[in-house]
DNA sequence: ACTACCGTTGGATGTTCATCAAACAATCGT
DNA sequence: ACGATTGTTTGATGAACATCCAACGGTAGT
């Protein structure tokens, strides 16, 4: 349990940024998204948002695949739903329908 | 929901921690905690300790009452759930009955 | 009143982090 | 093959952070 708490604190803190955030809780949509500018414009460098990716995928939150000369990315929901069940949910917001 | 994000964003950066994770997981039983060097055994200073709990209040995340010599902690559990639902619950972890 | 206890404050330090800038690498269209 | 597009890598920089230490301020006990 001590394990799984120091993957939580890794994944804590890769969610502790507003860029970051935002970028789960659009991924929470379930749909890969694109890594282009355009998509995600928050103002801040390439080099940045490569940055942030990097954070994301090595707290395991998220999946790249690349095909071409674009990457995709993806919310590894099952995955993080099983280990920390609510966290994703308890991220996006009440989005009760 | 710009606003909501921002805060969370700061529950989200105070709980990022191991330290104060477990703080939080301890308070999380419903029960109000002595700020006692011998209650939270983690091996640091004791002015990390109030820097620690600090973050945590600061956050919104814990309410401190004064009795004496005696600091108590306590986690802000009803206004945590209404305003960041499941959060908490997740932190926890599983205690799935 | 003096001492022990509980906790905070302020300063100092080394580390981590978010950001930018420039250079590089790979791929697509023509 | 050439230029444009998409991302990454590396280095630099300033801010934030976790930690310790020493000193301080109340409070309780005797």
């Amino acid at each position: 349990m001590a394990d799984e708490d120091a993957a939580l604190v890794e994944v804590l803190r890769a969610v502790a940024d507003p860029i970051r955030l935002r970028i789960v809780q659009t991924l929470a949509d379930g749909h890969p998204h694109g890594k282009c500018g355009t998509h995600w414009d928050f103002g801040v460098h390439k080099s940045t948002m490569t940055h942030h990716f990097r954070i994301l995928r090595e707290a395991g939150l998220t999946r790249t695949t690349v095909t071409g000369r674009t990457h995709t990315i993806e919310l590894r929901r099952d995955e993080l739903d099983a280990r920390f069940p609510g966290l994703i949910q308890a991220l996006v917001g009440v989005v009760d329908l």
